[in-house]
DNA sequence: GACAAGCTGACAGTCGGCTGAACGGCGCCG
DNA sequence: CGGCGCCGTTCAGCCGACTGTCAGCTTGTC
């Protein structure tokens, strides 16, 4: 899989850095959500599955661009799955997820053809730069560069200049940046954002979003977000 | 990742002195043992696989720098892992470690594309002194120099100026930089640096990469190396 | 004008990261 | 052999960035 990477086989294999499909695995409920929600928080689109059967299915069925798979399943190993679908020929990129005492795991899943591991209980961030790693390793090149009004925003390299001046953005700033970056042109609402900022459960009843919002534009000029009254924000032009 | 299609910022190839990232494919315990410690020692990072299987994985999966690949091993020849390798497009410099009666496989080895070989049993020393001579052949064909801000890093021969002056960097420390330079523009995680320092198993839990990171400050200046908060580290600009 | 929706400055708590200090191992040198 | 210095690692305490919240203000709408 991992073979010859310009081959013709790959040619029209591409990785966008935002807006994918990603196929996640994990019977744990806290973990899960987390992760789906910063996932999602990403832009991309997060189908999460709890049993390895319900995975297969899914992995069957649909062409997904990444998946993470945790390895402790209740009803099977996910390993199984993993080399079940490498012999079917499939290419997708796959993370592990192991518990930190599975060292033998880890090297069976590289093994098996997994792309990558992270070993719990790991940080959301690095489970991001790591689909950013193997999503490089996929894509030939050319990282995708949003060009909005002065700013450019480079979603791979979480990057923004600003009349080609980078700026400083903390993670929740970049994360909201990034929600209205991922479909430039689309409205959001706050609702959205407030979902991709936080877990499902972590019921938040204040005006975070606004604040953040209004953060950002102190950083990079009033009209990079326009205010759409009672509906949401979209990114400015 | 030994294979081909390198889609990114890696241009051409790369040889430092330190912080390499080895693959140790030998199934004696004792012999891995020694080699593993012995090299480790000398600030590399190794990652040592007992079985032909699992090397092949790690080869095709990590990014090695150099592999020691002993040709007798349980489950098939090792010869047969290198040719599949070379066959692949791996550059990866490989030195073939084979029992001293096995003068045929040494020949073939050679053949297959090793860039040498020792002869069991072999003194550390001298394992060191092959290792330096195949890194500087592969040095030999000039690397790019790393600009980044007031510092030029030329991976080549393991050195770093800053505003032309060089300095000194121990052992671990040309590791860390070395790490986030192969990638420049990248986010690397804490977890990615470690692992680039300790290889696979070896689990530390303290705050080491920090310390590194705020050495390297001190020598090559603030803004070295910047900090994205709760997601890793990056090159300064 | 009245009301709703959105904006923003301020603030305190928290968490991650930074760094000085100390310790032990190792090699080098006298 | 003993002393010395460098290096790697650990730890603890400090520090600052980031965050969520709120109050009071502005803007927009009817």
């Amino acid at each position: 899989m991992l073979a010859s990477g310009r081959g013709d086989a790959y040619c029209g294999y591409r990785f966008r850095e935002h807006g994918l499909r990603i196929l996640l695995i994990e019977d744990d409920a806290v973990l899960g959500e987390a992760v789906r929600d910063y996932v999602a928080g990403l832009g991309h689109a997060v189908d999460w599955m709890q049993t390895l059967d319900d995975g297969r299915t899914a992995a069957r069925t649909v062409d997904y661009d990444l998946v993470l798979l945790d390895l402790r399943l209740p009803d099977g190993r996910g390993l199984a799955l993993l080399t079940e679908l490498r012999r079917a020929g499939a290419v997708t990129p796959v993370i592990i997820l192991t518990a930190h005492d599975q060292i033998s795991d880890r090297i069976e899943g590289l093994n098996s053809g997994a792309d990558d591991y992270l070993v719990k209980p790991f940080n959301l961030g690095e489970l991001g730069a790591r689909m950013l790693a193997v999503a490089r390793r996929y894509a030939a090149s050319s990282l995708p560069v949003l060009e909005a009004g002065r700013l450019s925003i480079r979603l791979a390299d979480r990057r923004v200049l600003r009349d080609g001046e980078p700026v400083d953005l903390s993670g929740r700033e970049w994360a909201v940046l990034a929600r209205l970056a991922n479909r430039p042109d689309a409205i959001v609402s706050k609702g959205e954002i407030e979902e991709a900022l936080y877990a499902f459960g972590s019921e938040i009843e204040s005006n975070t979003v606004e604040v953040y919002v209004s953060r950002l534009r102190k950083k990079l000029g009033k009209d990079c977000v326009e205010t759409l009254r009672g509906i949401g924000y979209r990114l400015g032009r």
